[in-house]
DNA sequence: TCGTGACGTTACAGACCGGTAACACCCTAG
DNA sequence: CTAGGGTGTTACCGGTCTGTAACGTCACGA
């Protein structure tokens, strides 16, 4: 009987979970510490006895959300084994989706905006997360076959993120309402020029 | 003699100068009303007569900036006078200077990112702005002969909007640096596919 | 039963924030 | 000379922020 039963979820776990939420709908500097503390249903002690400052919650937030968007990747070879075209566009896909789904872009392109120190101990990890994020993608556009992988890569990764701070300045109407038609018809035009 | 004399800047010139300056730098919420007027020299109560608040003040800087950007493209159409493609071409070239000159993005999207509240004054503005910018963008890829204006805008747009966003997550060596080839790319493939 | 560790509560420190009141100053126009 | 507007100075208000101290409480395991 020790496991199966009801095992609440732990406020570190609560924290985690809900800061990461404030964060990304408030931003960083738009919540305090008492904010999160009372939405998760804990206290500031509790809070600051699992992480050893508000920067140290803002860095596991974002190795946590980095986390979470690394499972999509997952489900994309779930979903398509070992066909990388049809990855790729399903990666097209799940950005269109995520430009609707909230106006709110990403959690480390925003979180190095808000974090403007060069020395900010975050930046070190979203440049981390970042890199291997482009990797990935690098790497998905190789093994569809993209001639210049690295070159579709970064373009891509370039219009999604141009794609989500255009929908928190102008909305879903602006230049990001082209998001899919202009990724598809690059996927193309690199599809014409591969090697393989 | 009322003119040509000494005529030193105004403090509430001093304070926009300065206020745009530190936005710019350190981000909104990360720059004080005290630091700005102590760096533009002067004191709190001057500045709270001629702004009504910091969000004022905000809207005020954004506007200034807009303004002084909206100066480049008259330096276009002097450089490059009735030449449109060659403006096109400038554009992109004044687009990759700022994406190597400072690490921190467009003023009016770091600003749509900060002020997460829908409600906020300054939101309204930014929006004005950003479709101002959109329209002139259109409008000169229409008055160089491209076929899908709008299209090509959009993706060039988005193609900076996320190169001054990666700059500030992964630096200049990351998928920013292909800017230009991304650009140039777009411009030769649109223009093949051109009407007129 | 006892003790240990995780968690909660209250209070507080020290700093910063945006914004205002009251008053002194100085230059200039009349 | 004088009046007035723009400016500077000081002090202050109420609020919020991160982070800490001291003390209770409760469950669980030996």
């Amino acid at each position: 009987m020790e496991d199966g039963t009801v095992e609440r979820v732990r406020p570190r776990d609560r924290i985690l979970e809900t800061a990461q939420d404030m964060f990304h709908k408030h931003g960083i500097k738009g919540v305090g510490i008492d904010a999160i503390t009372e939405a998760a249903g804990t206290n500031k002690m509790t809070l600051y006895r699992h992480f050893d400052s508000k920067d140290d919650l803002i860095i596991q937030c974002l190795r946590a959300t980095a986390c979470k968007a690394g499972a999509i990747w997952e489900k994309f070879e779930i979903q398509h084994p070992g066909d990388k075209l049809a990855q790729l566009h399903a990666w097209v896909r799940m950005a269109a989706d995520c430009l609707t789904a909230d106006g709110r872009g990403c959690d480390m392109a925003n979180a190095a905006i808000e974090l403007t120190d060069a020395d900010h101990p975050a930046r070190r990890v979203i440049k981390e997360l970042k890199e291997a994020q482009r990797d990935r993608l690098v790497t998905l556009c190789r093994d569809a076959g993209i001639g210049q992988a690295e070159l579709l890569a970064d373009t891509l990764s370039l219009l999604l993120e141009g794609a989500r701070v255009s929908v928190q300045s102008v909305g879903t109407e602006g230049p990001s309402a082209q998001f899919v038609r202009m990724a598809e018809g690059l996927i193309v035009s690199f599809r014409g020029t591969a090697a393989g």
